[in-house]
Formats: structure tokens, C-alpha cells, sequence
RNA sequence: GGAAGGGUGGCUGAGUGGCCGAUAGCGCCGGUCUUGAAAACCGGAGCGCCGCAAGGCGCCGGGGGUUCGAAUCCCUCCCCUUCCGCCA
């Protein structure tokens, strides 16, 4: 949610910074509905003044043993205009709060523009797109000789898109886990959490899921709760409606697994490991001091980094253009996975700074050393998300044979398990 | 799911219809003292909104009601604790 005092001062800046987006934002009926509520609140605070000053005269005068009948009906008349205005007023709070749910975050101003995912920079690059001296195969070429991954009889459990892992398969993913969770508490000096996987509708706009996004999440109806898309939603959302009385900033890490309808996305990427409704995800989040927001974003970003270089993998880094911007973000870089088989980046981390844009949709808060209260900036990243990563490490690791070497960092995760056979796996 | 008790400022905890935005203690900030710190003493300090300002309005889990007037009374929802039931 974007400062309204900003939108007052700053129209034109407002403006020209939505513009970039490429999305309408209605400023004009927030400005209009502003004022009226504005209006209203004068004219009702007035009237409560009165109010008061009466209510109190009355209580004096029956203390004195005067008879107060006639200043009651005053008072009581004057209760049912303030009821009235009161009213109205609320509707215009509503309707004004509703509007501004609805504006996007404005681009900080390093980024660049664009119109879309094309204009997106190449920042940086790490490691080599590998050759080979055969053809690569896809991930689901390998998954289904190693015998990993059964699509067939995940579909018989909840429909295409939910994978089940079988034997080493599934302890690939719990190492990947826990290798990824240690390295960013262990190097990175984040707090590990274990958080709710279901959440409820005031922790879903607070991150700015809603309103706009209710249709690619999961709703348990009998509960009104949310299945989480990302663990940015609970893990931001620990500190909503309170001012943090600890010192910033605050990294927290988690892991969980991640639900999204992608609704309208069926046909496109729907085989396989790349767009699916359940996947793993370690996530980074941070609470910081907005003048530090910037340089923590850059450091999130390393610490994502740090993961895919540690397993030995090519990627590239991509500042996002103002218009492939996601809604809450003022600045994002997305990281994407070299997937030879697919020939193919694959986007496995997304790494952005919202200012103070959930700050203010979630009321978190601290203390300045001036001792004043203001909005923290929160970050968060994918530290990384798996299925993707699993791809990527499949594709990459393949052998002629249709093995995979896996990386070495993740031998002590696996039991010094450093290779996937064909037809060697746990069958079910 | 059932029963009982409870949700007050960063924390603990008073307050049961009229200067209560709220007593007190801890913690916090500033000062005195000290080489420095601690202790002691003095002082300060909640959050939001409207207003150029002076000032005003609102906030005691959320919402609604009664009343001239509600932290205080009533209704409702949510949450917490304990006991019972069920159960990984």
C-alpha cells in the first residue's frame, strides 16, 4: 500500500512512477474519495466535540442535584446526527482503504524501464552452459528412467501438477532442504522458522496476495484460510500489527511447500517438474531499516546466490524492468537455473525489496533511533525453490548413460549417495 | 467438540458508568552523581487520524448495542489458559 500523504504531495511523481508499470492505477478516485472522507471527518469531530463538552457539563450539574432533562434531549439529538455521519464515514474509510489495496507499488528509481519480461537486464552470469557430447536429455526423460518421480500415480491423488517423489527422489528434495537451511543459518546468519502452511485473509493482503491473486490460491472455505503460495506470506506476516521492539534487521528463513492454482496457466509447461501446484521452497525474508533496504537487497541476493554456486550450477542474475515488476515490489532481480535439456533458464528465485509497501498493508513497525515510529522495509527471496532446482541439477549432472552425478555439497545430506542410476531406485 | 476462567500501554498488573489514555512495578529515554559504569535520585515517554497551527477526535482483543456519557453494562465473534472428550 502506498503512502497516502505521498499520493496528496506527490501526484505527479506517483503518477509518472505508475506509468512505468504499464497498468492503470485509479489515483483520481482515491484522491476524490480522500477528500470526501476528509470532509467528513471534520464535520463529525466537530459535532463529537460538542458532544462531549455537553456530556461532561451534565454530569457536573447532576452532581449539583440540577435536573439535566432537557440538555439530555440536546445531547441525544445530537447523537443521532453523529450516528449518521459516522456511518457515512466508515463507507468512505472502506472504500478508500479498498482503493488503495488496488495501486501496485511505484519502481524505485534505479529500475529500468521496459514493457515487459524482454526488457529485463542480464546483470551478471556464473559458471558455464555446459556442453555435451550427446544430446541432453529433459528432466522427465531422466526422471522417469532413474525412476524418481511417479506423475502417474501422483495425478490418482490430487490431479496432474502435485508430484510424488519415490526413493531417492524424495531424499534428494529433503536433502536440498536441508542443505539450503543450514547454509543461510549456519553462513548467512538467518533464524530458522517453521511456520503455518495455511493462513488467513488479513495475512494474505498484508503481502499483497489479495485482493488481486485470490483466484491462484487455495481456500479452505469451511476455515475461510488460504493455503500459503510462498512462506513470504506467514513468515512477513509474524510481525503484523506491531511495532518491533527488537533491533533491526531481522532475517528469517524457512521452509515449506508452496500451493498455487496457476489458474489459466493449463497447456503451457504443464509436464513435468517446471509449473507445478506443489512445490518445496526454502524462503529468505528480512525486516530492516528503510535506509538500509537497498544494500540488504543486494546481500539477499548474494545469499541466494550462494546456494546455486555451492551446487555447482550456471545461472544468470536479471534486474526486472518496471513492467515485470510483481505488484508489491519497488525493485526485484529473479534468478534462473541453466537447464540444458530443456534448453532453457528457469526462473528459481526472485529476490525483491518491497519497501515499505507490505510494512504498511500489515502495520509492522519500529522504533527509529529518534525514537519516532516508522514502517520497516521488508525483503524476501526464494533461498531457492526445488522443483526447478531439481530440474536444473538432473539436466546438468546427466551422463551419456542416463546417470546423474550429483553435486558434491550435497553428499552429506544423502549419505555420500553422489550418483543417480538408472533402475537402480526404490520401486513402488 | 463441551465446560470454566481470561484478553488493558514493550512486559507484569490495577481499574467495574462521569477530568481514565488509563494507578503501580519492571523495562526504555534524558539528566544529576561517577574517571567510566552500576546503584540512587530527578525528569520524560502510548498509537492512529483531522488541522498551517492552536487544538480536537478516536483507540483498553474485533464488531454491534444500551446511555447525555462506556475500559467499565448488554449481545456477538475471535483468541489465550485450565479441565473433559477425541487424536498424530
Amino acid at each position: 500500500m502506498l503512502d497516502l500523504k505521498l499520493i496528496r504531495d506527490a501526484e505527479a511523481e506517483v503518477r509518472a512512477a505508475l506509468a512505468r508499470r504499464g497498468v492503470p492505477a485509479d489515483l483520481d478516485a482515491v484522491l476524490g474519495t480522500d477528500q470526501r472522507r476528509r470532509r467528513l471527518v471534520t464535520e463529525v469531530e466537530t459535532l463529537k466535540r460538542q458532544r462531549n463538552a455537553a456530556s461532561e457539563e451534565i454530569g457536573k450539574l447532576k452532581k449539583s442535584g440540577e435536573d439535566t432533562a432537557a440538555k439530555q434531549a440536546a445531547v441525544k439529538a445530537l447523537g443521532g446526527q453523529i450516528a449518521a455521519l459516522d456511518e457515512e464515514l466508515q463507507r468512505a474509510d472502506q472504500e478508500l482503504q479498498a482503493l488503495l489495496l488496488t495501486i501496485p507499488n511505484l519502481p524505485h528509481k534505479s529500475v529500468s524501464d521496459g514493457k515487459g519480461a524482454k526488457d529485463n537486464l542480464i546483470v551478471r552470469s556464473y559458471g558455464q552452459t555446459r556442453r555435451f557430447g550427446f544430446k541432453p536429455k529433459t528432466h522427465l526423460e531422466l526422471v522417469e528412467r532413474l525412476g524418481i518421480l511417479d506423475f502417474e500415480r501422483a495425478a490418482r491423488l490430487a490431479g496432474a501438477g502435485f508430484p510424488l517423489f519415490v526413493g531417492l527422489g524424495a531424499a534428494l528434495e529433503r536433502a536440498l532442504i536441508q542443505f539450503m537451511l543450514d547454509l543461510h543459518v549456519k553462513q548467512h546468519g538467518y533464524t530458522e522458522v517453521s511456520p503455518p502452511f495455511v493462513v488467513n485473509s488479513a495475512a494474505m493482503t498484508g503481502t499483497g496476495q489479495l485482493p488481486k491473486m485470490a483466484a491462484d490460491m487455495y481456500y479452505l472455505a469451511g476455515d475461510d484460510l488460504y493455503l500459503i503460495p510462498t512462506a513470504e506470506v506467514p513468515v512477513t506476516n509474524i510481525y503484523r500489527e506491531e511495532i518491533i521492539q527488537r533491533p533491526l534487521p531481522i532475517y528469517l528463513t524457512a521452509y515449506s511447500p508452496c500451493f498455487r492454482r496457476e489458474a489459466g496457466a493449463a497447456g503451457r509447461e504443464t509436464r513435468g517438474l517446471i509449473r507445478v501446484h506443489q512445490f518445496d521452497k526454502v524462503e529468505l525474508v528480512k525486516f530492516v531499516e528503510p535506509e538500509t533496504s537497498y544494500a540488504e537487497l543486494e546481500s539477499l541476493v548474494a545469499n541466494a546466490e550462494d546456494v546455486l554456486q555451492r551446487l555447482g550450477l550456471t545461472y544468470r542474475v536479471l534486474a526486472l524492468c518496471a513492467a515485470d515488476l510483481s505488484f508489491a515490489a519497488a525493485k526485484c532481480y529473479d534468478i534462473e537455473l541453466w537447464a540444458p535439456g530443456q534448453e532453457a533458464w528457469l526462473e528459481v528465485s526472485s529476490c525483491s525489496n518491497f519497501e515499505s509497501f507490505q510494512a504498511r498493508r500489515a502495520g509492522i513497525r519500529y522504533r527509529t533511533k529518534a525514537g519516532k515510529v516508522d514502517y520497516v522495509h521488508t525483503l524476501n527471496g526464494s533461498g531457492v525453490a526445488l522443483a526447478r532446482l531439481m530440474v536444473a541439477i538432473l539436466e546438468n549432472g546427466q551422463t551419456a548413460d542416463g546417470a546423474v552425478e550429483l553435486p558434491e555439497a550435497l553428499a552429506p545430506y544423502l549419505g555420500g549417495v553422489r550418483r543417480l542410476q538408472p533402475d537402480q531406485n526404490a520401486k513402488l
